[in-house]
RNA sequence: GCGUUCGUAGCUCAGCUGGAUAGAGCGACGGACUUCGAAUCCGUAGGUCGCAGGUUCGAUUCCUGUCGGACGCACCA
């Protein structure tokens, strides 16, 4: 399939060009980026249109006269052998449109009924982006704010991936500092050598509620902070004791998350492990410092000045010699760099850490690592509730799993109340992935850099603009398609045609389709899901409507309905792939 | 105080590198199930795009100021 938009930017980009050669107008030193195309909105208006304003303004001329004569040259000179060049453009005002040749973008289109895999759009082919999110500490399972953050992340390296880049997750497990010996501390007070299985409690909750109980024992104990640093200083010095304990509570809160993971859908290509990476960039600062690239203090802590970019001092190691979260942070990414020479590496991390990861990479920078311009943060947002702000110490937050039973809950209750339980077979798990569709939709199509409010309430409404919307369309197109191979309707007896699919109808639905290329190119190149969010709910509404009036199997012309039953394929696999990108399950049933 | 970021319909959110009448969903109101699953569809009402300037042929989009919210400004992570 030719990429339409691109071939008439350049074709544009060229007659424009020639036009002022032509007429011997100076300063034209147009190029492709100049070139704007956008879609008209009305589709009556044509597919893909070219406002002139900036270009006449170069050649000193109206814009509309300059449209026209453009269209002139194109219906005049075009190349047959293009795929194109049944494309038809017309001058609307000061806009140049193009009407794209129906039948052909159409037999594109009808082929991807045929294949899962007909995405040919990859504008990221060759590039190697690693990605890294999730990074849990291990002293609590994951809530709300964490789930946000592993579909974005996962979602992202989907849509990457899908565009053709070579995708590495990582994760970096916080698995050592003071706050895992607090649950360490309180475990050794209240937990008389119980494992989780004892109190049958998931393993990562388990770890969770000696945590929430260190609070209980500072009020017992007026030493219990001081006692949890001294535990993290006999930790540091490998008590065999400390370090027994420490591996068994991370072994039971890791096992725990993974398991959130499995379920959320999320996965890692590879666990990076602070308690090995910590110590990771305290040479690179010291060799920093003898390049003169940062200084000592007085009391022996390393700095770095960034007033010059306008940011501050920083501290880069402490006046004791041990290392801070930025110099690991230093290590681990010149680490990973010699592990896996990537193009861009994206962190997903919230936003409250943007200072941060402005002061990492521009030290990165002046330490002399090229790549250090390819870093990338992927900032979002808190997750809020209408009830307020998520609080650890107000019990306010929301458990990750918690939160997914209860969606999956309300999901059952709905397919009961349907008297579907029978008809989607497994109505447990058929539950679950709604709850999961509803939810990463809900995280997934606002912008990540915003603060969002989350209210389960409209999440599981299970109308309009959510995930479940969007699957239960994949699940009528499965339905038709169903009925098909089962020898209902009329298409066999019909042929499909391109000339069939002529109508407006028809036609609104294929233009939505071979939209996607350009939603994933965007996708991918601006780093954001929610592009990928918006053409999900675009088309599954498109098809929507177009399936409430073009009948498919029940067309009384074979012709039309063997044809239609090719543009239902598409849409399903289409909508398949989208969900794919986006972690909503996708549903034959439901 | 300094910095970053956000402020679009009653509510929750879209709006690609500035471009043709600012879009969805929920909620409200009114329609559509002897016809491929109504978790649906169609229609109506609802916005001086926080406010004030500026740049531009053109600004919700860029710049400045201002008001309001969030976050950051640790030898914590």
């Amino acid at each position: 399939m030719i990429d339409r938009k691109n071939y008439w930017k350049q074709r544009i980009l060229e007659l424009l060009l020639a036009f002022g050669a032509e007429k011997e107008i100076k300063g034209q030193n147009l190029s492709l980026p100049d070139i704007v195309a956008e879609v008209p909105p009305d589709p009556a208006m044509g597919d893909l249109g070219f406002p002139m304003f900036s270009y006449a303004k170069l050649f000193r001329m109206n814009p509309a006269l300059l449209a026209a004569s453009i269209s002139q040259r194109i219906a005049a000179g075009k190349e047959p052998d293009s795929p194109a060049a049944k494309d038809l453009a017309k001058a609307q005002g000061p806009y140049l449109n193009i009407f794209f040749d129906r039948e052909q973008i159409t037999s594109e289109i009808l082929e991807r009924g045929s294949s899962l895999s007909w995405n040919d759009s990859k504008p990221m082919a060759g590039k190697r982006v690693m990605v890294e999110f999730s990074c849990p500490n291990t002293n609590k399972p994951l809530h709300l704010g964490h789930l946000r953050n592993n579909v974005l992340g996962e979602s992202l390296s989907r849509i990457l991936k899908e565009a053709g880049a070579e995708v590495r997750k990582v994760n970096l497990i916080n698995d050592r500092g003071v706050h895992i010996c607090k649950s360490m501390l309180a475990y050794k007070v209240y937990g008389q050598g119980h494992s989780p299985q004892d109190e049958g409690l998931k393993s990562d909750h388990f770890v969770g509620k000696y945590y929430v109980l260190f609070n209980q024992l500072k009020t017992e104990d007026p030493a219990a902070e001081e006692k949890a640093q001294a535990m993290l200083k006999k930790w540091e010095e490998g008590d065999p004791e400390t370090l027994r304990l420490w591996k068994q509570m991370n072994e039971w809160a890791i096992s725990g998350i993974k398991a959130t993971y499995a379920r959320q859908g999320v996965g890692f290509d590879k666990y990076y492990f602070e308690s090995q990476t910590y110590m990771k960039g305290k040479a690179e600062v010291l060799e920093g410092l003898k390049k003169g690239i940062f200084y000592q203090d007085e009391d022996g802590s390393i700095w770095v000045n960034l007033e010059d970019v306008g940011l501050d001092r920083k501290v880069l190691l402490r006046k004791d010699g041990t290392s801070l979260y930025i110099t690991q942070d230093i290590g681990t990414a010149i680490y990973r760099h010699d592990d896996w020479a990537f193009d861009r590496l994206i962190y997903v991390v919230a936003s409250e850490q943007q200072y941060h990861f402005k002061v990492l990479f521009e030290v990165l920078k002046r330490l002399g690592f090229d790549w250090a311009s390819n870093l990338y943060h992927l900032s979002y947002g808190l997750v809020n509730l209408p009830s307020g702000r998520m609080k650890t110490r107000e019990g306010t937050v929301v458990d990750a799993d918690d939160l997914i039973d209860e969606l999956t809950d309300l999901a059952k209750e709905e397919i009961s109340q349907k008297g579907r339980d029978d008809e989607v077979g497994d109505a447990g798990s058929v539950s679950e992935k709604v709850a999961l569709g509803a939810l990463h939709y809900y995280l997934l199509q606002s912008v990540p850099t915003k603060d969002m409010l989350y209210d389960p309430q409209q999440s599981l409404s299970f109308t309009g603009d959510t995930g479940p919307y969007i699957q239960y369309m994949g699940a009528r197109a499965c339905s038709i398609l169903r009925k098909y191979g089962n020898g209902e309707g009329n298409a066999r007896n019909g042929k499909a045609s391109l000339a069939a699919l002529s109508g407006e109808g028809d036609w609104s639905l294929v233009r939505k389709l071979a939209l996607f290329s350009g939603n994933l190119e965007l996708s991918a190149r601006m780093m954001e899901p929610s592009v990928m969010a918006a053409y999900a709910h675009d088309l599954a509404a498109e098809f929507s409507s177009w399936y409430r009036d073009n009948p498919v199997l029940n067309s009384p012309d074979p012709d039309l309905s063997a044809s239609r039953v090719l543009l239902v394929g598409a849409v399903r696999n289409t909508l398949k792939t989208v969900c794919d990108m986006l972690c909503i399950p996708f549903l034959e049933l439901m």
